[in-house]
DNA sequence: CCGGCCTCTCAGGGAGTTTTCAGGGGATGC
DNA sequence: GCATCCCCTGAAAACTCCCTGAGAGGCCGG
């Protein structure tokens, strides 16, 4: 996915499942984060004793110790590091509540990649030295804000259903670039999706209609290839 | 989450429980409060001559020395530390009677992050050299006095039980953010409650009848992410 | 001990959202 | 010009999430 220049920051993946965490590594690398893996509660222990990431994620259920244990070590080594959980569907787990109150937060399974790297930003920026960091993402006259939910076009305030606006950060996110449906589909719909290349079409067609309106047009169509957001040639 | 900006107040925690000591120094580190730590009554004592905090939360239970020892031996030492004791819930102990008159005040457990929050904020607002920081929140037409407990909309006094009055703070110290269910339920309920999501939706439901019946709406679904505090659309 | 307020649960209904399907139209290539 | 492929979009089905009324149970004050 993008090369959105995330300053590289270190992160640590914790999962066992060997399909999920090479899903995970791959993009999470592609969007520009520093990722080291482990599969196991003491191998995180360890792997985080020594490589000192910026933020762990980490998979609640693991064969050995759980994530809770995991933190609950690390902690008591002094580190602060901040956490993003990956918790099953209907984990309604006594521990997971509780999570947002430290900066820390979660993401249930099946996930979207499109979510989870938007929680990971959205939990270093909170952590961040610097106060805070601009959870604002703007393209042309679009501006959407990750941390109120807004959407502005022309200064005017549009309404997004939740798969709307991922969509529409994930193709500001990655301004310029032509994003196949394929693509799309991978990273704005949950990884376990079984439907067709279509519907990502329907939420274009949505998109274009709510956001599209005006002139000039930012959301093209290649065909044969896919989409992009960009400003038209000069 | 409350970024809510404490001005850097320092504080001393003194719980001996380590669950609870990990959920109260991060929660109020990330409240934007200056935190450290202390597991029993002499620690307390010693990281109080040398921090010198500005308030110090301290369970009365506490391994050693009781809470009100380490508060006997600070004053001694003349400091005039505010404090906020912890206290288990049928602690009809005459000593706590005594504690709002100094300035001080308490709060049993299990308590909710809200509560703890909304104390430490009254005790340093009591005890600071400029005598009245305001405690009184507005947004738009809202008004809420922490201090008297009142609540009026659009200058109309409206009444409210004290877990809505709860959800109404927060939702005013976090005006503009969107705040997930989870989130609320974890700032607002208890540490120990153990119910699910659909109880914020019902109080939602009676503060939307008792405060938001007039124009222009103010407290606003987010469907599938939560809810958010804000004027309509410019 | 009774009544009233408050908290919490449950479940039905309704509204908004996601997904599928199919027809039509424009682009592309022959 | 014609056939084909791809994309667009309206409509409807399927689903999810949220709202709210009703009521049980607890607590408090009378």
């Amino acid at each position: 996915m993008a090369a959105t220049t995330q300053t590289e920051a270190r992160l640590l993946v914790v999962e066992d499942d060997p399909n999920i965490l090479e899903l995970l590594s791959a993009s999470l690398r592609f969007a520009g984060f520093d990722v080291a893996t482990a599969t196991s509660g003491s191998a995180a222990v360890s792997a985080a004793k020594e490589r000192r990431p910026d933020l762990v994620v980490l998979d609640v259920m693991l064969p050995d110790l759980d994530g809770f244990e995991v933190i609950r070590l690390l902690r008591e080594g002094g580190t602060r590091t901040p956490v993003v959980f990956l918790t099953a569907r209907d984990a309604t787990d006594d521990k997971i509540r509780g999570l947002t109150l430290g900066g820390d937060d979660y993401v249930t399974k099946p996930f979207s990649l499109e979510e989870l790297t938007a929680r990971i930003r959205a939990v270093l920026r909170r952590t961040a030295t610097g106060e805070h960091a601009p959870s604002r993402l703007t393209f042309a006259d679009l501006e959407l804000d990750e941390e109120t939910h807004e959407v502005h076009r022309a200064g005017k305030r549009v309404q997004l259903s939740p798969t709307e606006f991922k969509l529409l950060r994930y193709l500001m996110l990655n301004a310029n670039r032509v994003l196949s449906k394929a693509q799309i589909l991978d990273h704005v719909w949950n990884y376990d999706f079984r439907g067709d290349d279509n519907i990502v079409e329907s939420y274009i067609s949505y998109l274009r209609r709510k956001v599209d309106t005006t002139q000039p047009r930012l959301i093209h169509t290649l065909r044969g290839v896919g989409y992009v957001l960009r400003k038209p040639a000069a």
